[in-house]
DNA sequence: CAGGCATACTTAACATGTTAAATGATTTCG
DNA sequence: CGAAATCATTTAACATGTTAAGTATGCCTG
């Protein structure tokens, strides 16, 4: 018969409503550095990782490419990130951080911190290693075994 | 110094990986159906839960109420959902599958749950379980101390 | 019962998500 | 070498995410 699945285990529906559980108290610290949550990711990334090409970076922020494409050009205008155009690849652009964007990051720091201390009070830092482990499990052990598409 | 953590430990960005993991299979399925994650979401949900009002049903979906007006209007158009206006409380009103909605339904429910399938052969039965729980909790803890805002 | 407040959506405006197609630059190979 | 395939990024078009403000409607209290 194949009928539905209790709601309770529809995972992309629970994924989503513990990421919104977390991101309903980064979204307005965020909001108060006058950054969208996207645009953070790519800031954070581009602290962790400088100078890579725009293909790396949407992967690391889990990104799509049109939507890096928009929110990169709105960090350049704020003057936040740089674009250096490869030399030999002429179809490549690397990126980072202006010294604005750096500072920027390192005025955010402190209250993403202060929020994750929140989060582990509240979950359990047991609790939150458990789930960061089963997450990467589960992203490694999905992403392989995806060809049942035509 | 509250130096920025390490990228593995950022939590809605690994919440969202393994969310895009799972739907990089899922969104295909759906695309064949004509609806999209959202679409589905919201008729899974009046599926199980039949005549609700607009806000229950945007709880449940976890979408945002301007989205639902949206995707309602859509699906009212489609001829996937009905809407009743409640006679007693004029503001409100509650919605339900039409016959069409209930026989879409139908036809994705088996390709949704052989992707179920096959995302427990690849992660294994026992790990889904434990992450459900996890994220069950997760999010039962976190809403709780959501006061750290001014 | 009038004024004020809360409730249930809806609109508006801008940012991002998603798919397909376009544009240019590079590589591959006959 | 040169046409075809590939790659990196962008553009286009439509759907949704997000915050703020608007519109009715209902409730509540003086």
């Amino acid at each position: 018969m194949s009928a539905l699945r209790d709601i309770e285990h529809n995972l992309p529906l629970q994924l989503l409503k513990a990421r919104e559980a977390a991101m309903a108290s980064f979204r307005p610290m965020l909001r108060k550095h006058g950054l969208t949550e996207q645009q953070w990711r790519v800031l954070r990334v581009l602290s962790a990782y400088p100078d890579i090409d725009a293909t790396t970076l949407a992967h690391r922020s889990i990104l799509l490419a049109p939507s890096l494409t928009r929110i990169l050009k709105h960090l350049e205008q704020t003057g936040y990130v740089a674009r250096l155009q490869d030399p030999v690849d002429q179809r490549r652009a690397t990126f980072s951080l202006t010294a604005a964007g750096s500072s920027k990051v390192a005025r955010v720091a402190p209250d993403s911190e202060a929020l994750y201390r929140h989060i582990e009070a509240q979950f359990g830092a047991s609790n939150l290693d458990s789930l960061y482990r089963l997450l990467n499990k589960f992203s490694s052990a999905v992403q392989n075994g995806s060809n049942a598409n035509t």
